[in-house]
DNA sequence: GAGACTGCTATCTTTTGGAAAGTAATATCC
DNA sequence: GGATATTACTTTCCAAAAGATAGCAGTCTC
């Protein structure tokens, strides 16, 4: 079996080779609601509405997709109350969990270098 | 002034709030491209040419649409040397090597769980 | 003069993102 | 009993962005 994606002395994976899943996977995370869906869940499982409403700005079409698209490669779990009204609740794998600190680096990263940033600006 | 942006007792910047400039700073970064670029040029400055055969798969027009974007705000430098054939070098300031301990935070985290993410699919 | 090299733009198509409105299944209000 | 509210979404539509492919300008080598 050829493993097109991994490289070098100790055979990881490679998110700078095309074929590599690798890249499938860091599309899904750096990205900006991605970041910020996860950061929101690293403080507590959360219902849709709230998500909705931390995340200012987003809709509920892309904050469904988001979500989706986390449940399907197992960084989120997505748990159904069968009550009424609908209550359903999103929470983090142990691999989401995972994530959150390189992500929540990111985040503060930016929002600690803003002023930097703008002063930087061209 | 408004500081529509800033929240909390530190008076910080906040990535949540839809109007924060911070919101187009997280998305620049927080992209597949940007992460990968940054990642190849913290190994030193380099060439287009490099760069695209770098990170594989990439277009020559979203290579340049990302090293603009990074340009502008401040997180690489581009300089042209008048040679022939036409010299470009692309390099990364001091802001840009700031976010590529973060981004390489996440590009390593992807590659390290990857088996994990695999299997832990639904 | 043919081709190669470099660093792009230009064009076109496909995919994604985002805004707005609609839906289902109750529960409660008046 | 009809109107309205709630939750968690779909659906539809349009615009913006991403991606594939081709071409160009300028010069050097063969």
């Amino acid at each position: 079996m050829a493993t097109t994606c991994r490289s070098g002395l100790h055979d990881r994976h490679d998110v700078y080779a095309a074929q590599c899943p690798c890249r499938d996977v860091l599309d899904l995370l750096a990205n900006k609601w991605s970041a910020l869906a996860v950061g929101a869940l690293e403080e507590g499982p959360q219902r849709f509405g709230a998500l909705q409403r931390r995340l200012e700005g987003v809709s509920p079409k892309v904050l469904t997709q988001t979500l989706r698209r986390l449940e399907e490669h197992g960084f989120v779990d997505r748990t159904i109350y069968p009550a009424v009204p609908l209550h359903v609740e999103y929470s983090l794998t142990e691999l989401g969990r995972g994530v959150a600190g390189p992500l929540s680096a990111l985040r503060s990263w930016v929002e600690e270098h803003l002023d930097q940033i703008h002063s930087a600006r061209a």
